[in-house]
DNA sequence: ACTATTCAACTAGCATGTCAGTTCAGCATC
DNA sequence: GATGCTGAACTGACATGCTAGTTGAATAGT
């Protein structure tokens, strides 16, 4: 990325870093008001790294921001969840097919591994573990598929799904069904099927974006149109 | 998605537009530093909106900043175009599949004027004649496609496409093979057969990147991703 | 009670100045 | 000539103050 990749975090990566940690753990609720001041007097940073956090805030979908009245945290539309959706099963799908031909047997194992420690964790309801053992496969598809563009999109969009996940309650059933999903998925790796495991990784995907609806419309719609809905 | 839908354009905004299309036009070259204190100088804007301006080209990655170094147009390498094309051929591919199912008759009777009009042109090598039809056929694909997260990629990527077509001068005799390889999608969008449009489509795009390669005229120090997947 | 107007507080956009880190031409040394 | 050192010029990171646009509650008018 720079030139001098040991360079110490500037101020403006810290600022974005915890700003969108904050969003993603709902301390910043959806169609809250984020205003430079604010932030500047809540974190450790001056108005400029806080300033150009917001701008990449911004330009990542993470806040709106209304020239000469304020950001504010977005809310997913519905729309938008099913558009991530779509681009989502594709991206995952492709990766669970390059990875079934691709993954090498260390890797394999290594998930093999993880799948035992966790597994009866997850299959108990305990979402941490499910969300541990979920990440552990999907990162190791998209260090196999190796492409960068890719792999950038997919963890991008996975922080937006983890942040929907905290938005809606996820029940231990849901958990309990979600890491069942996993296990076919490992499966068809195992036996090196890429149809077998693109098409358990669609299931997975949409099963999962199924149960993801966005709780507080309101806000948004009020932080968007704040003299009054049009139409 | 602001609130003001009228507000006029920030600074920043233009300066990032300006900007941008000179890198894509090649006045700023691959390679060549672009300091805020220059660019503040040779445009209408001073430093801060500039710095936005950087800040959005760094996210977008079309720059490259090294702190209290400079910030340098960054040059693509072959690898992160080849990342880009497969990129490209899964959403295309998947924007055609659409397109043949879902595009209305009113847009194919638009696609099949555009072709008659500019088809002679682009057969006998004129390359803004190919380009031309290329993006209103693509853009009737995203559009058809109706998923803006999917549009917003690939509008992304063809920016940057067309900076490498300007970076590696195309040939009239490429120009016409181009655009005889549009014929066949057209084809397969009036048939209303989603494969065949998408396998047309997956060899447009991959024909098209085989000929492109990104010449850095500066050849020097050029620090690679270093970062790759945790796990 | 209800609406229209006003105005003070608040907001992001931007200019400007300061500072610490980076760079490289030129000098010193071998 | 090759190598190491120095310092001045340059750079982005950041602080601060100002401006113009936005907002909403208090106010005036009906």
């Amino acid at each position: 990325m720079t030139v001098r990749w040991d360079s110490p975090e500037t101020g403006a990566a810290a600022a974005y870093r915890e700003i969108k940690q904050r969003i993603v753990n709902l301390e910043y609720q959806p169609g809250e008001k984020l205003s430079e001041a604010r932030l500047a007097a809540e974190l450790p940073f001056g108005r400029s790294p806080i300033r150009s956090a917001l701008a990449q805030l911004k330009s990542e979908g993470w806040i709106e921001v209304s020239p000469q009245s304020g950001s504010f945290v977005k809310a997913l539309t519905d729309r938008e969840i099913s558009d991530m959706t779509s681009l989502r099963v594709m991206l995952e799908m492709h990766c669970a097919r390059i990875g079934a031909a691709r993954m090498t047997d260390a890797d394999l194992a290594k998930l093999r591994s993880a799948f035992a420690t966790l597994g009866p964790l997850a299959d108990n309801g305990d979402g941490e573990a499910f969300i541990e053992v979920d990440t552990v496969l999907h990162l190791a598809l998209y260090r196999s598929t190796d492409n960068q563009m890719i792999a950038g999109i997919l963890l991008d969009l996975r922080d937006k799904v983890q942040w929907i996940r905290r938005a809606c309650a996820v029940s231990s059933e849901r958990v309990k069904e979600g890491f069942a999903e996993l296990k076919p998925i490992l499966q068809a790796l195992l036996l090196r099927d890429p149809e077998a495991a693109a098409e358990r990784m669609r299931i997975h995907i949409e099963s999962s974006a199924a149960f993801c609806r966005m709780v507080d419309h309101t806000a948004s719609r009020r932080a968007r149109f704040p003299t009054g809905i049009p139409g």
